[in-house]
DNA sequence: CGAATGCCTACTAAACAGGTAGAGTTAGAA
DNA sequence: TTCTAACTCTACCTGTTTAGTAGGCATTCG
């Protein structure tokens, strides 16, 4: 079971860095590498796709550095998930964003793998969804 | 997401089809290659797996075919999928049967990432390891 | 200006997924 | 006994994905 991706990983630890940072300071590039572990080049990328998806911001040059660009009780899981890795879904007939009918499923209605997947489905979501930054930096207390 | 391949879903449907077969009579892997639309010779590789974990049982031969071994009410999709697609866990960290630790965790108990994930895998855990072949077929009612 | 910093594109090695191929073994029927 | 339908086993193949690496370009501040 894959779900969650190294690159994903990555991802999650970055944010959780920024969201860290005193009040929304910018943090380089290279300090999270350097911090968290994590190839620098490599890392690159992810945020620069983050940025892209407007979840963070960053500045260029002397000064510069990357921070979050919307406020981490409003960033989930889910959401980066989704962007890093695509759709959170056991199976293609079973994704919201990206649903396709599986290409051997003769009945969809009645297929028995779809409907017990469709429960451990709802079951993800309800954690990732509702789980944001700040709760995961704020020891992590469920939310529910 | 991955979570389940082709081959676990090819494998929980060939065991279904074996589930509902009248008083445990054998199919043929042509047979349920056929009904299932599953390529031949990549089923016989499913099912011999499944053989050897002990979950079915095989006659060679004319007369031939596979049928279930232990009832299916003792089948969980849970252990189908830990024997053909791996440990059922987002992260290695937070796998039972094949833990390994985060090559670039530096503090594992504090690890927001960890105790997120650790919710999914609950939740995952708690649905497939409950439902048998059985609930399956049952009209997938959930146990729970 | 020039050095630090992020931006962008291209490439690559290794692992994995999803098969295919074909020879071997066994068991029942004629 | 021999034929043949079935399962058994091992090897191989091809495309995709993952996890990076590499290197030049573009900004921004001092």
């Amino acid at each position: 079971m894959a779900l969650i991706t190294q690159r994903a990983k990555y991802a999650l630890r970055a944010l959780v860095a920024l969201a860290k940072a005193p009040a929304g300071r910018p943090l380089l590039i290279a300090e999270i590498s350097r911090e968290q572990a994590i190839p620098r080049k490599f890392l690159e990328q992810i945020l620069l796709e983050m940025k892209r998806a407007g979840i963070v911001t960053s500045r260029r040059g002397r000064l510069g550095g990357y921070a979050l660009l919307r406020p981490p009780t409003d960033v989930t899981f889910g959401e980066v998930l989704r962007l890093i890795d695509g759709p959170i879904a056991p199976l293609p007939c079973l994704s919201r964003v990206a649903y396709r009918r599986c290409a051997d499923c003769a009945d969809e209605a009645n297929c028995e793998i779809r409907r017990v997947f469709a429960r451990v489905a709802a079951a993800t979501r309800d954690v990732l969804d509702r789980t944001t930054l700040t709760d995961a930096v704020d020891d992590g207390a469920p939310v529910l």
